[in-house]
DNA sequence: TCCTGTGAAATGCTTCACAGCG
DNA sequence: CGCTGTGAAGCATTTCACAGGA
């Protein structure tokens, strides 16, 4: 709505784009406070700054991917990201071929410096985007240098103390739900 | 449990592994009839094939990538798909420099060929790969080539006829999540 | 008039607790 | 004895409906 210029809008327009109703998204948003004006709706920019102090997104988040593939490099330059102000410092991955080769205005750096250079730069935030097998170990090194946020891409269940918050992408998860709709329901 | 040699497992352990309690899991098996056996448990192979039934995965989707880029190729390679059953049957770009050039065992195609090739193929299911500003018009052809799931990368929310299933992963999203439960909680 | 914020009612989901089977 | 499947009870979320502000 702010990239379209729209200056308010309602709970009934709201709703009708993310499929809810118009009660549900003024319930769920004075959770957070008044926002609404009545008889005229939510002012869009205003919105947009209160929700991104609810997020959290309204500062910076210094982070750091672990994998320099293909889903590595998708994920940096990703057009979402630098918009909702996360911002790429380091890129790690363990493949000594991969180290020192560029990766959009960084350069891949070894797993052995991992450690140190989230600790100097107090970064809390980590994309972990490496094969099954290490994603585990990664992550607990991950863990020791003080990151508190993964998201998570490898088909892998990881286990992180509770201060610990992982989000995980399963594709395959994400296939199978569609297959589930797409196949004759057979639900009662 | 399949790839443990596991044979029985019961709705509280599987319950433990999913932080779920083992009465919700009961409910939750129960909705698709007899799946398991008093004081044994659920027997590990008959439950992978009745669930493989129900999602329907039991038998090999087609799908085909719409995006050669490296998004498109982390998906390609990705572990958890083939596993699960979900066969690359195609590669699609708009990028006349990446037509032709190889992409796993396949080739990269132009997206004019993109039509013709699913329907002859009775392609379904799609991974759209691509930057935000085309997505919706690719979306489109899918669904008018036939295609009614749609695996979205994009941020953006694609408009689909009723009968089409959507669903997206918005990185981006992701992200804010962890960040929401890393920043101290202003819930009340 | 249009639209929010919010108690109260309606609906839906989760947990409890137990009969019954192997 | 251990464990499932399932009514009933307990909670939680969603919807209704309306007072009140712009």
């Amino acid at each position: 709505m702010a990239e379209t210029g729209r200056t308010t809008i309602s709970s009934r327009e709201l709703g009708d784009g993310l499929d809810l109703t118009d009660a549900q998204v003024r319930k769920d948003l004075a959770y957070f406070g008044q926002f609404g004006h009545p008889g005229v709706g939510y002012r869009v920019p205003d919105m947009v700054r209160k929700l991104r102090q609810v997020l959290g997104t309204d500062r910076n988040w210094d982070m750091a991917i672990v994998g320099a593939g293909n889903l590595g490099r998708a994920l940096a330059s990703h057009a979402g990201f630098t918009m909702k102000g996360f911002h790429l410092v380091a890129v790690f991955d363990s493949d000594e071929t991969k180290v020192g080769q560029p990766f959009g205005d960084k350069v891949v750096q070894p797993i052995a410096q991992m450690a140190e250079h989230l600790q100097r730069h107090g970064i809390r935030l980590a994309i972990l985007a490496v094969p099954p097998e290490p994603a585990q170990t990664i992550a607990d090194a991950l863990v020791a240098a003080g990151v508190t946020g993964i998201l998570n891409f490898a088909p892998v269940r990881l286990v992180v103390p509770p201060n610990v918050t992982v989000n995980s992408v399963d594709l395959a998860a994400q296939l199978e739900q569609i297959v589930f709709r797409l196949h004759d329901d057979p639900l009662p």
